[in-house]
DNA sequence: ACTAGCGTTGACGCAGGCGTCAACGTTTAG
DNA sequence: CTAAACGTTGACGCCTGCGTCAACGCTAGT
């Protein structure tokens, strides 16, 4: 299939899948006319992508996830870079997830006393 | 005070400084050769703005604390705007910690099966 | 007089993942 | 034959809170 198609199915744009040609994550063979072409296997890297993209992961991050995909695995997280990048994104959630609770009961503490003070009953 | 005591107080830098002046956070008065003049009151402005900015709200959502000190309010956060800034924020953290949270199950599911499948003994 | 250190404005750079336009070639339907 | 709809590369735009450099003026100390 050609890049439109693949976008279509993957859901994304032309323009997010040379970008990631561009950063080596996903490589066309090339019609005799320059047209890239794609095959069922790329379709599926760049769901992997997409997926990991979607809940917060950067683009570097989905590298072995993609490397262990074309190694011929079933699944892109069953490589050890791919559960590396996994260990420190679980650990980066959880700083990321008790720094937004420190800063909800600050905020909460803070709106509770502006309105305490706004209107003192 | 001159430009580089206000922010060497407060924490900040001269550049940050003019560019809270540039969006209509702070003004100064000018001497006769042209260099900005704070006072006292301008230093509790800024450290507002950065206290806000450092747990995570952007600047436009500083203006109503900024707008409700220098109406002479004790605290910024004890005028509507304010108030009203806090409520969204809060319910955007709440949002925001949720996702997260259901990004981390994600993850350690993802985790737990690629290392079971890694080492599987 | 000269230098160091402060001030002034203006403008470019950055990160990240693309959107979007330009200017052009290819393919396909009518 | 022509136009629509696809493809190609290159390059600028976006967003946000500044960092950083340029090129200049003012002031204080020696």
């Amino acid at each position: 299939m050609r890049i439109g198609e693949l976008a279509e199915q993957a859901g994304t744009s032309t323009r997010a899948l040379r970008y990631y040609e561009q950063h080596g994550l996903i490589a066309a063979r090339r019609t005799t006319n320059g047209y890239r072409e794609y095959d069922e296997s790329d379709l599926r890297l760049v769901r992997e992508i997409r997926s990991l993209l979607e809940i917060g992961f950067n683009l570097e991050d989905t590298r072995p996830f993609v490397e262990c995909l074309r190694s011929g695995r079933a699944s892109g997280a069953e490589c050890p870079g791919s559960i590396e990048v996994l260990g420190r994104k679980l650990a980066d959630l959880d700083g990321c997830i008790a720094r937004l609770q420190a800063v909800r009961g600050v905020v909460e503490r803070e709106l509770a006393q502006a309105t305490a003070e706004e209107e003192p009953a």
